[in-house]
Parts: structure tokens; sequence; C-alpha cells
RNA sequence: UCUUCAGUAGCUCAGUUGGUUAGAGCAUCUGACUGUUAAUCAGAGGGUCGUAGGUUCAAGUCCUACCUGAAGAGCCA
């Protein structure tokens, strides 16, 4: 049986096959906290049930060894799911050797050396699982409202944007790139078959070294024929409430085991997400423009001295701790206990402060945004700072967009984009808008570009043949997953990560 | 590519102004304990201080270069 479905076998002799994830010991009873992929159970092996043989097995058993234990499930409220097994036969599968990841704490780096391992613990059950929930979610969404999924290439002639850099590979003696874009294919396919999604890998090959960059990444890209860029940021609402409620309600658990505060989800199923032109968003960074009595230079400022008087308390508790510690009277696991709580609040003070010697900066650059330019990371943390939801900003100048975004007809200088950039940090987790129906307009900007216009002959086609006004987006998939799970890193979003300096495991 | 920070036991870290034989917790092993929740308690083993040079009577500690990692910028989903 599984642990996931125990709550169906209360009372009842049933045996549970999985992996030992820890393990306590007292006189003639054994603890030990069973994990079978579906989910986590206390089971208590005491020498009175299983007679001395089993026993004496089980006191050999290390973390991750495999068992197979028979026994009653019984409740009990202490449990996390109120469940627990009285052993009354144990099966040893394997023997474990020393497993590298305890339940302390570890590094960053050492953690994803050992990544086929680290996949086994909770914090990671519970990303995976969630990951798992939002792909099904996005699956939901686009079959019920008539989308069919079709595939892009990941072999390229060419760069869609041209701009990026991209993974060269041989293909039968000539260069091919791995693909950082369905979309074009994805217009294509719209032509045919009205509104499409890809979902599939992208690569990108930039030394980015942030907690936002993969090297590759799963993106997932609609596309709908005759759209507008309104009816496309409708969609896009439409779309990422539905994923959030439908997290919402499957991942209660996962949630809860990742320490997520969901109120924020709440609103967002509930509310419209406030749309803003670029000329908007740039007067509100700069502070020139108030949102609801808010000014971003001010907010910032504020947010810098809440931090100082943070790193103030922070080193004011270390220090009494530290107090604590030295007293010699304390008993031993106490002061462990005190130690490492000291060591958490060194970390936190330490992050605590990097983050406000960086605030400086992002005013600075707040400040002096020029107008014309593509937003930073930094700018998008200002601006969303200013709002609760996520926010979309549309109407961005066409020079710092892709060659294929529609030239606003009322308003040349700008193109029909948009960006949607998550709250609390995350940034740009949708990139889309309307595609340029004009056919010497693309000819133009493909020239503009540098693009090879004859990789592109196929694309103009489109436009040759039944052009209609189209539009579509593209989500990053782990960027999502990372702002719903609150992760420190986008690399733990994905089973195995790949980013710069990373091809292993 | 640039800026800042870091690299000491299997893991996470401490190591004061350069000064005796390099420290702790966890993990491992041995023992104690009949309801533990990162169990606890007693004991044991475990080190080329990232690499290469240099300064010095003396370097984990200071200097230079390189390697690796982290955070941020640029670029982006």
């Amino acid at each position: 049986m599984y642990i996931s479905e125990l709550h169906k076998g209360i009372e009842s002799e049933i045996t549970v096959k999985g992996w030992v994830t820890n393990s306590r010991s007292s006189k003639g009873i054994e603890f030990i906290v069973l994990r079978d992929g579906t989910g986590y159970l206390q089971c208590v092996i005491d020498q009175n049930n299983v007679g001395e043989d089993n026993y004496n097995e089980a006191k050999i058993l290390t973390q991750e060894s495999s068992v197979e234990l028979t026994g009653k499930i019984i409740e009990n409220e202490r449990e996390e799911n109120g469940l627990e097994l009285l052993v009354s036969k144990l099966l040893i599968v394997s023997i474990s050797e020393e497993f590298p990841i305890t339940n302390k704490a570890h590094g960053v780096e050492f953690l994803a050396d050992k990544r086929h391992l680290w996949l086994r613990s909770k914090r990671q059950w519970a990303i995976m699982k969630i990951r798992n929930n939002i792909i099904y979610a996005i699956h939901n969404f686009f079959q019920k409202e008539g989308f069919v999924q079709t595939d892009a290439p990941i072999f390229t002639a060419n760069a869609a944007e041209g701009t990026t850099t991209l993974f060269e590979t041989d293909f039968y003696d000539n260069p091919a790139y791995l693909t950082q874009s369905g979309q074009l294919y994805g217009e294509a396919m719209a032509m045919a078959l009205n509104k499409i999604y890809t979902f599939g890998p992208t690569f990108r090959a930039e030394k980015s070294k942030t907690r936002r960059h993969l090297a590759e990444f799963w993106m997932i890209e609609p596309e709908m024929a005759f759209y507008n860029n309104e009816m496309n940021m409708d969609v896009i609402e439409k779309f990422l409430q539905s994923v959030i409620s439908e997290v919402l309600d499957k991942s209660k658990t996962e949630l809860k085991i990742l320490d997520r505060d969901t109120a924020l989800f709440e609103k967002i199923i509930k509310n419209e997400f406030p749309r803003i032109t670029y000329t908007e968003a740039v007067k509100i960074l700069k502070g020139e423009k108030d949102v609801n009595g808010k000014n971003s230079l001010t907010t910032l400022e504020a947010d810098l001295s809440d931090l100082k008087s943070k790193i103030e308390e922070l080193k004011k508790d270390i220090a009494e701790r530290e107090k604590m510690v030295s007293d010699t009277n304390i008993k031993k696991g106490k002061r462990n206990f005190i130690k490492s709580k000291i060591g958490q609040l060194k970390n936190e003070l330490k992050s605590t402060e990097e983050k406000a010697s960086y605030i400086p900066q992002w005013l600075e650059s707040a400040k002096n945004f020029e107008f014309g330019k593509d937003l930073g990371g930094s700018d998008e943390t200002v601006l969303t700072r200013m709002f609760e939801l996520p926010i979309m900003v549309y109407n961005w100048p066409h020079e710092i967009k892709a060659f294929y975004m529609k030239r606003d007809a009322d308003n040349p200088d700008f193109a029909k984009g948009v960006d949607v950039l998550a709250p609390e940090g995350y940034g740009e987790i949708v990139g889309g808008g309307e595609r340029e129906t004009n056919k010497d307009l693309l000819i133009e900007k493909i020239n503009e570009h540098g693009l090879p216009m004859d990789a592109f002959e196929w694309y103009l086609d489109l436009r040759r043949f039944g052009s209609v006004p189209h539009a579509g987006f593209g989500l990053g998939l782990e960027r999502l997953v990372s702002w719903i799970c609150k992760t420190q890193h986008i690399r733990e979003t994905i089973p195995f990560p790949r980013y710069y300096g990373r091809l292993t495991p």
C-alpha cells in the first residue's frame, strides 16, 4: 500500500515498501520514518511485537536503507499525517551505505553535486510534486480552452531573436543550434490549427549567474490566430489564475512543507492583474508617478531602513544567544540547539546585509533609468514591489523587442509586446505579444537585426498565404515553479539543472 | 565579462594582532536508555587548511597569481 492511501486502511494490517529517511532508537523500541515517494510515515518497531530477530535487524538500518514493513495502521495525533505503523514484520530489501545528505545543513555546491540523491529529501520532493501539478494544470487549462498541443523542433538553423547566445551543435557536418524558442514554429502551427501551444525544452548559452537563469529550461508557448494583444493579455491572466488555483487546490501538503504563505495566491485568483504601459512603468520606476499613494523611491528608502533595523536586531539577538552558550551550567543538547540557531541567524544576517548593500545601487539605477531601455532585474524588483499582484507591462519601445513584434500603428515607436512580472522579486515569468503581419516591415526588421533572410523565407510565407492577426506568449516553467514554491534559486525547480558551470549529474 | 565575498575533518562552520601538538557540532563506530520527533547521554576514530609561488625565526592567518563556488550587474523566460 502507498503511504498516500493509508487513511483508507486505519486499524487494518498492511505492508508498505520504502526507504528509511530517519531513525531514532530507545531500549527495545526503534522509530523509523519511512518515505515511499508518495508520503512520509513513522513506523514503530517494538521488540515485543516483532520478535528478537526482526528487532536486531531493525537496529542495523541506516538512512536510505530500503525495507518492506508489515503492521497495523493506527491513528496518532503527534504525527504530521496523524498516522503511525505498528510494525509486526520487517523485511530488509537493501542496507544503504553511508548516505551523504543528512538532516543537517548543507552547502549549495555540495547539494548540486549530489542532486541525484538530494531529490530524495523532503523539500525537493515537495517542489517536484508541485512542478508536476503545475505542468498538469497547464495542460488542463489549454486543453479545456480548445488549444492543440504541438511540438516545435529542437534543432534549428538559426536564432529566433539573434541577440542571445546559442548552443552550437554538429548536424550532419553543418552547424545547427539548440532552439531558444519554438515561437516561429508555433505561429506556423497556429495558421494550421488555430489555437495551439508548445511545451518543450529551450536552451540559452548565456553565461548568466543569477538565481533566475538556467541554460536548459522548459517553455510553454501558446499562439492564437485572430487574437490581438489585449485578447492575449486576457488569456495570460486567465491562464495564470487557473494554474495557481489548481495548484492551491492540489498541492496543499507540499506548499505547507515549503512553508509557503498562500494568502497572496488567494488574491491573485480573484483579482485582475494591473496592466500598465512601458511608459507608465518607467514613470513609476523613476518615482515620477505614484501607485496608490506609494512612491518607488521612498518605498525603497523605507525598505532600506527596515533592513538596517533588522540587521541591528539580528546582531543583538546573536550577541544574547552567544552569552547564553558561554554559560557552563547549560545542558549540552540545549547548547547545541542555541549554537545551530546562532548559525541560522548569522546566515540571515549575512543575506540581509547583502540585500541592504544592493538597495542603494538599485535606487540609483531606478532614478537614472533611461527611457527606451529594457528593464533590468533590479528595475523589475522595484516595480513589482509597488504592486501586490503580478503586473503586465505592455507597449514596449520596438527597438528593444524582437523583430516579429507588431508595431503599434498609433505609436510607431512602440511594439505590442507584453511582459508579466511576478511579485516578490521573481521577475519576468511571461513574455509575449502580437506578431507583425506586415511583410515589408518584417523584412526591414530582419535586415536591421542582421539576420540571414533566406532562413526566414518560410516564416515570411506565413504572411504571404492568408496572413491574419495573431498573438501569443512564452512562459518559463521553472520561473513559475520557483515563484510558486518561493525557492531561493531556480536550480531547485528542475530535476537535473543545467546552468553555467553545471553539467553533472 | 565586471564588482563583492568565500574555499579548514564525510557535512556545516570556528580559528583573536602571524606564535606550542588544528577545534566544535552533525554524520560514522562502541556503549547506555521502553514513545522518540534534527531524540538524548558517555566514549572513539577521522586533517596535504583550494593550488602554486613569495614575505618571515615562524603562515590556516599577510602578499601575488591561478582554480572553484556564491551573491549582484549585463542578458533573458
